[in-house]
DNA sequence: CAGCATCCGAGAAGATACTG
DNA sequence: CAGTATCTTCTCGGATGCTG
């Protein structure tokens, strides 16, 4: 029994979830997904929105999501370059399952980035 | 606005938050908790459950979510050695939301991997 | 402004052998 | 059974420079 996921066979080390898995749980792919939630973003705010990213994960993170289908790029021929990044639809059902998961690291970085963790209540 | 967000903080490079979002979205991480979340498992099973991870990687995640209070690790003093993992409260609430993902990820894999939505290379 | 190509170091990750 | 120790390989990811 899996409980709760369709068949359980990211445990399985060749299934193709494990690819897909990984690349929305990726360091700055996570990051794109939920800055992206609110609305489209162009090149340079993400960049300035996602700290620390670099340009050249940016882009990677930015082209494989397009390939999987989860970001549209909307590139505008004019004349300083103008392209902005938007999630697709199935970029919005992945990030909605994303969302919760950062609130939850936000909320309890405090708790372990000291040093007691004293439950009470 | 973060728009659901706490704060939004996992944008700063800096922040905590980051670290521990990391840790559970390793490519282990997640699997880990995932399979813990039925019931407690051993060392063994674990590592048998989880296709493809090494000994060594199986233990730093284990050890790492340890430390953070994420998973509990029961040892019992027999002689064959009997250890037993399960997950704490805290991380019962992150692997809740982890689940959603992965189911996610499992049911858009097969869409992805072999579909053609590739237009023509 | 929006990207890509290249070089390079650090750490992730894998395989295997060994131990209590 | 449940790990640790060690060695090697490989990917991630940062800095920089160039282009349209």
């Amino acid at each position: 029994m899996t409980g709760g996921l369709p068949k359980g066979e990211v445990f399985s080390a060749d299934c193709p979830s494990r690819r897909l898995l990984g690349e929305v749980t990726s360091k700055w792919g996570v990051l794109v997904l939920v800055a992206l939630r609110e609305g489209p973003l162009r090149w340079s705010e993400l960049l300035r929105r996602i700290g620390g990213v670099s340009e050249k994960m940016l882009a990677r993170t930015l082209r494989s999501f397009e390939a999987e289908g989860l970001v549209l790029r909307d590139a505008r021929p004019v004349v300083p370059p103008h392209v902005e990044y938007s999630l697709t639809e199935a970029g919005h059902e992945v990030t909605a399952r994303l969302v919760p998961l950062v609130a939850w690291a936000e909320e309890h970085a405090v708790r372990t980035s000291g040093a007691g963790d004293r439950a009470h209540g």
